[in-house]
DNA sequence: GTGGTCTAGACCACA
DNA sequence: GTGGTCTAGACCACA
């Protein structure tokens, strides 16, 4: 697992983080029960602050993603990823429907969208940046 | 074209308006060269200070979706939206990389992925919430 | 002189119709006595209103390139254009500045920009849009 | 960097503020990288509303002479300034041809008007106001 | 401490 | 009546 991190973007460094691992977790490079890095240790790796990886595995804790114990660290769910549910699809849908929006105004069409998705799906699956 | 802004979201409200704005696009009610209404109408009827409509409308014209006239106000784009380029295809995969991560690692598959999409297409065709 | 206004353009046009009549001053176009057309058929023939027409007359006559007469309407300068004196120079170079400041940043050196002073003295002389 | 604005200006404070800091740039006292002050503390060294310098930061941004960070601030745009491309030489020629126009009006030649530019050009290296 | 968001409101230029 | 400029100030997210 290596994380790449874009100071430039707009996107939180610590949602980048988060966005890292559930590619990691999506790909299977990462599988339940697998450990992560110690925040500080992940940090220093990363050249950021500790709080902003600490912000990163809370967040992932909340979505339950990971379990993190005092003691032993921070690892990935090990019983059961969290679930696909209405609630999320809901909440999926609200965030796709702006960029699809766009897509249209830019004279995508539905087909050509859906093509998109399926090259990003190839992108994740390959580990490519 | 009625605006539905919900203050409690994450989301700014000149980002909603955008959203909105596209959508209408999207969809074929706001047409090139149609009128929106101006900055400070809009604001009074949505509730909002005039600033914040003034920076979606500035943010749609930067992307090329409308034009704004000091006197005449603001009109969609009259000759040809934006162009779905290569550097806009780019930007849209890095928005849906993230998306389609978190629902795989919540046991959906591509094929799911893709048919949430299509639900919120006819959402935007249907002008469903 | 055929005046082309571009209404999209942030320049306002009382702006562009007195850029327009110092060109054709520059070029020989309008001499010295030639009328104007009336502010009302020139804002008829923009398709603008007169009081558009009216300023940029106004200001022309400020500067000292035309005179109105309240009967006879408008002409150039039939007496001597204003003078290229100190003041005028100062104004000029405070306003050359900051385009040959963003020139620089771009990379352009003196020299480079000196041809595209030319370049556009050619256009001009040219009559090229 | 010290920056003069002249409140008694018609161009807006934002605009003076660019163009100050696009002279730096010019001139080598700022280099790619260099920090430029905060949006805050700079609108009180110029005792005006950060706002405003914010409003001069974001169009530097835009037209790619400085990237914003949001915890770290605003740098000179560290990797290449944005080129002198045939889109900006459009740009820059629409600027100077009602300046070259007026001074021909005035009587000068054109030799005159490129002395002008060297003028400039040696007040801008020379950090004379 | 940094920039981002949003409000409220004044005054101005343009047409 | 339209957008543009500028102020003053609150509260927030990020690191």
């Amino acid at each position: 697992m290596l994380i790449q991190l874009d100071v430039q973007s707009e996107t939180p460094l610590y949602t980048q983080i988060m966005h890292h691992i559930m590619e990691g977790i999506a790909t299977g490079q990462l599988k339940p029960g697998d450990p992560l890095p110690s925040v500080r240790s992940l940090a220093v790796d990363l050249g950021i602050n500790f709080h902003t990886v600490n912000k990163a595995y809370q967040l992932l804790k909340e979505k339950g993603f990971v379990q993190i114990h005092r003691q032993k660290g921070v690892v990935i769910q090990p019983g059961g990823m969290p679930k696909n549910d209405d609630f999320y699809r809901e909440k999926l849908q609200k965030e796709i429907r702006p960029l699809l929006a766009e897509a249209l105004c830019r004279g995508m069409d539905q087909e050509q969208f859906l093509q998109v998705c399926q090259t990003v799906y190839q992108k994740i699956h390959d580990g490519e940046e």
